[in-house]
RNA sequence: GCCCUCAUCGUCUAGUGGCCUAGGACAUCGCCCUUUCAAGGCGGAGAUCAGGGGUUCGAAUCCCCUUGAGGGCGCCA
């Protein structure tokens, strides 16, 4: 059944990068799509003549393919798409005059008329109305304009814009399938704008006339669209076409409370990126902000949010966004990759910190994987890793000074550098051996020896595992790193 | 100002009339593991279910009011 099919679409106008707020949205159309064997749309939203950008364009695809979320039909690139409803850039429809003929359709049956008010007076009317405490919207003037009105407008040049006469009265109502029923009276809604004095389409017309034009099944948004929806209707009902379903989707707000915005950190999605979320992470929360499965899941498999999404499960109050609960969740999935999987993740912020992988003696690959249980971010990779890289490590002055300025550090220092230049099979348990053995034979406690080791060799007093990271150095850098560590603890003496 | 929406631990949420002395996750605290930092394991604290009225034998769950928060009232989308 040909009409049955689900088809759902993601419309966001290039006005900026693709924000937390879209990317959710887009996630729950893909993930709905995915889920009922639909069809996931993208159309481009550029209305705005002034803010949209072909920078933004190309921004927002490549935000949506990093996230994989991937999309059937629209328009794939700034010039490319793919469908049978084409074209899918809303600039390009309006140049192939799409738009007119339903306009001259609502015109002709008095669903629309010319209004020559200037943004001068609407500012003016909205003014007043806010002063007399009345709602600042519209009041209709232009409705029944005399044709001499109409001639005086002309002469002075004035451009018109087009808009849709509301009914007077009657409730406009739906069934949202995340609020339930919806209802606003009609009285209350206003005559909004179809064409601007441009000529182009605005977004609650487009919006409608595309939507239904591309046979949307379900109209999946964020519930800053409930107000539009009513006005929408009214223009689906003087058309006489079908319904689509709406579902309105709750709103991502700040830590404060308040709306997303940049005071609150990064707010687009190729900001996590450069952070060094994973696409993956950022998929599984943000799926979880308005949406959740009866047993309150936190971790998805992959394929799993495609099998288990539900519009049930979506949530009706707004959520606020957690970095510190995504920065754990980016953890859980750095730990579930495999190590050359972390390792591709990892290249671009390593190279980024100008390090140079040609120089350790051990694989890069290997080196990463040592302290993957420990990144919360792919930019923390390079930081913890630096010291395999770079021939004169630094030495932590904290770490100099609690570590290896007490007073048997010289006498075990000078010691195991003696029992590791014996070592021929430098590997980290024959070293561990070795180590532990010398601690034994002179009284001290394991610990005594691990923590100078740890500092003389890496700097620093937290890192990889001891023995493992010494293997990768390799006998003659850690007996070396041993000999700077002596002459620093030395000089401290003198 | 008007209209609309929403309301469970600090945060994301489970819960759709009795299974709730409200469950899970993040964060937080303690203990364990341990050569460090993590990770992991175990445990604790944390929500009189915004407040007040009803309905009912019984309400976080249904109804009403109040309060608070968010959205809209654009030739922005």
């Amino acid at each position: 059944m040909e009409n049955n099919k689900i088809r759902v679409r993601f419309a966001p106008s290039p006005t900026g990068h693709l924000h937390i707020g879209g990317a959710r949205t887009a996630l729950f159309n893909y993930l709905f799509a995915r889920k009922y064997n639909g069809t996931f749309i993208l159309r481009i939203e550029d209305t705005d003549e002034l803010r949209s950008t072909r920078e933004s364009m190309h921004s927002i695809f490549e935000s949506l393919k990093w996230l994989g979320l991937n999309w059937d039909e629209g328009a794939m690139s700034e010039d490319d798409e793919k469908g049978d409803y084409g074209p899918y850039i809303q600039s390009k429809r309006e140049a192939r005059g799409i738009y007119k003929k339903y306009v001259d359709f609502l015109i002709e049956k008095g669903y629309a008329y010319y209004c020559y008010c200037t943004p001068e007076e609407l500012e003016e009317m909205r003014k007043k109305a806010t002063l007399e405490k009345r709602p600042p919207r519209y009041d209709g003037r232009c409705r029944n304009l005399t044709n001499e009105q109409i001639e005086k407008f002309r002469a002075e040049g004035r451009k018109p814009v087009i808009r849709f006469k509301m009914p007077d009265d009657g409730v406009t109502e739906w069934n949202d399938l995340i609020h339930g029923h919806l209802s606003f009276e009609n009285k209350l809604l206003y005559d909004f704008i179809m064409i601007k004095a441009s000529g182009y389409p605005t977004y609650n017309f487009a919006c409608v006339i595309d939507d239904h034009l591309m046979e949307m099944s379900h109209i999946i948004r964020g519930d800053d669209h409930i107000s539009n929806t009513p006005l929408q209707i009214n223009l689906y009902k003087a058309f006489g076409w079908k319904l689509p379903e709406f579902a309105h989707l709750s709103m991502i707000l700040g830590p404060d409370g308040s709306r997303l915005s940049k005071r609150h950190g990064a707010t687009s999605v190729g900001e996590y990126r450069k952070e060094g979320y994973l696409p993956n992470t950022m998929k599984n929360y943000l799926a979880l902000l308005g949406w959740s499965t009866k047993d309150s899941q936190q971790i998805f498999e992959v394929g799993e949010l495609e099998e288990k999404f539900s519009l049930d499960g979506c949530q009706k109050n707004p959520a606020i966004f957690d970095p510190v609960k995504l920065k754990w969740m980016n953890g859980e999935y750095i730990r579930k990759l495999s190590k050359d999987q972390l390792f591709d993740y990892a290249i671009p912020f390593i190279k980024d910190a100008g390090i140079d992988l040609s120089k350790s003696r051990v694989s890069p690959v290997e080196i990463v994987a040592l302290e993957q249980e420990k990144y919360k971010l792919l930019s923390d990779i390079p930081k913890l890793v630096d010291f395999f890289f770079i021939d004169e490590i630094n030495y932590n002055p904290d770490a100099v000074e609690k570590v290896l300025k007490k007073p048997e550090v010289l006498k075990i220092l000078s010691g195991i550098k003696a029992v590791y230049t014996s070592i021929d099979d430098f590997k980290d348990t024959v070293i561990e051996e070795k180590t532990r053995a010398f601690a034994k034979e002179n009284g001290y406690k394991a610990g005594q020896v691990f923590h100078p080791l740890r500092v003389s060799v890496s700097g620093r007093t937290e890192g990889p595992t001891l023995f493992k990271m010494m293997e990768y150095f390799g006998k003659d850098l850690v007996i070396k790193r041993i000999d700077e560590a002596l002459k620093i603890v030395s000089d401290s003496l003198s």
